[in-house]
DNA sequence: CGATTCTTTGAAAACAGTCAATCTGTGTGG
DNA sequence: CCACACAGATTGACTGTTTTCAAAGAATCG
C-alpha cells in the first residue's frame, strides 16, 4: 500500500522529484492504514477531522446534510485521491461534513502534524502538495462555473467528460447529488441520450 | 505600493514569517505596477494570462462568457486579493476568462517565472502561497456547496455573510452573475428584505 | 442635460423539483 | 434455492421557483 503512495508521488511530480529509500521508509512509517467496509463512516459531522486520507482502493464520498436531511455531495474519492475536511483538520473544529465509503476501501491516513513534519523533510512531498493544491483550485474553479452556468443537461455532460470512469462506478442518484440536481431530473436527462 | 504588499504578506503569515530589508527590495524589484481604468481589461479570453496580479487598490472581476454572450463571474478581487487565471498562467494556454476593472485600480504584477524564483528565495512567500491556496480551497468548497444546495434567497444571504463589505461596492446584477441567478430574481429576493 | 448603466416591475414560459407509485436488480437469510 | 427486503432506477402528474421577455424608472456620468 505504501509503495502505491510512493509511486503516486513520483508520478504526480512528473520527474521533478525523487524519493530515496530512507524517505520511502519515513513515509511508510508516518501513514497508518485503515480499511473501511461499504457504508462505513470515515468522518461524521460534528466530529473533528483528524486525518488526511489517501485512497489506495475503493471509493468514498464527502457530503453535507441540510436541515431537511437532504444530502449534497461535495467530493468523490477513488484510487489516488485524497479525502478529508481540510477546514476541520486545519482548525481543529467540528466538521460540517460526512465522509463514508461507497465501496469497501483501503486508506492511508496521516495527521496534520505528521504531514507537516513529513513535508519539511521530504522535498517531493512539498512539491506534491503544491501540485495537488494547484489542481484542486483549478478543478474547483471549473466546477463552480458549471454549477452557476450550466443547465441540468450540460452539468451531466460536463461530468461525463471530466470523470468518465466514475459513471459506471457511482449510483445515479449520487451523481445527481454531486451536480446539485434531483435524481429524477438526472434520470430524465440520461433517458434523452438513448 | 510595494510596502502594502509586504505588510500584507506579514499579516497573512501571522507572525510565522519575516521579511528582511533585502527580501523587501527583492520583492519590490520583482513586481511591476499597473494601473487600470474602470472597464479596462486585465485579461481577455483567448489571450494567455501572463501575470499573477495583486490588487493594491480598486476592484476587478473575473468572468466567463457563454455561447449566448451571457457573463458568469467566477471571482471578484478587491484590495489584498490576487487575481489571474491560474490555469492559463500555469499551462501557457489561451484563457477562457476575462478580467476587467470595476473601479480604477492599481495592481502589482509578477510573471509565473518571477514568482517561482521569488518563492525559492523568500520563505515568507513560500508560506504565503501555501496559506492562500489553502484558504482558496476552503472558500471554493463552501461556494460549491452554496451553488448546488441553496435557493436564490439563501445564496444571497450567504453572500451577505461571507462578503458584507462587497455589497455596497458591487452593482446588483454582478452579484447575481456571481451567484448564478438572474438580476431580476436577485432583485426580487432583495425586495423581500425591506 | 443626453446617454449609459443599473434597478425595478409585471406577465408568461420553461425548467427543474416534488410527490407518489411502480419496476428492477441485488443480495441475504431462512 | 426461494422469498423477502432493500437500494436504486424509472415514470407520470403536478407544483413551484426561477428564467425570460419587455418595458419603464432611477441613478450616474461625461
Amino acid at each position: 500500500m505504501h509503495d502505491m503512495l510512493c509511486d503516486y508521488i513520483l508520478q504526480k511530480t512528473e520527474g521533478k522529484a525523487t524519493l530515496s529509500k530512507k524517505e520511502r521508509q519515513l513515509i511508510a512509517s508516518s501513514f497508518i492504514s485503515r480499511t473501511l467496509k461499504k457504508k462505513q463512516y470515515f468522518l461524521q459531522e460534528g466530529d473533528v477531522s483528524l486525518y488526511h486520507g489517501y485512497v489506495c482502493k475503493g471509493c468514498l464520498r464527502m457530503y453535507r446534510r441540510d436541515d431537511k436531511g437532504q444530502e449534497f455531495i461535495s467530493q468523490f474519492a477513488t484510487e489516488n485521491w485524497w479525502i478529508g475536511d481540510r477546514e476541520s483538520i486545519a482548525s481543529g473544529k467540528a466538521s460540517k461534513y460526512n465522509i463514508d465509503a461507497l465501496e469497501d476501501s483501503e486508506l492511508l491516513l496521516i495527521t496534520k502534524a505528521g504531514f507537516e513534519t513529513l513535508t519539511q523533510s521530504i522535498p517531493a512531498l512539498q512539491l506534491l502538495t503544491q501540485i495537488i493544491s494547484h489542481n484542486n483550485i483549478i478543478a474547483s474553479q471549473n466546477r463552480i462555473h458549471a454549477a452557476i452556468s450550466y443547465s441540468a443537461e450540460e452539468k451531466y455532460l460536463d461530468f461525463l467528460c471530466t470523470y468518465p470512469d466514475m459513471i459506471e462506478r457511482l449510483p445515479q442518484h449520487m451523481i445527481a447529488s454531486y451536480l446539485g440536481i434531483t435524481r429524477e431530473t438526472l434520470n430524465r436527462v440520461i433517458k434523452q441520450f438513448k
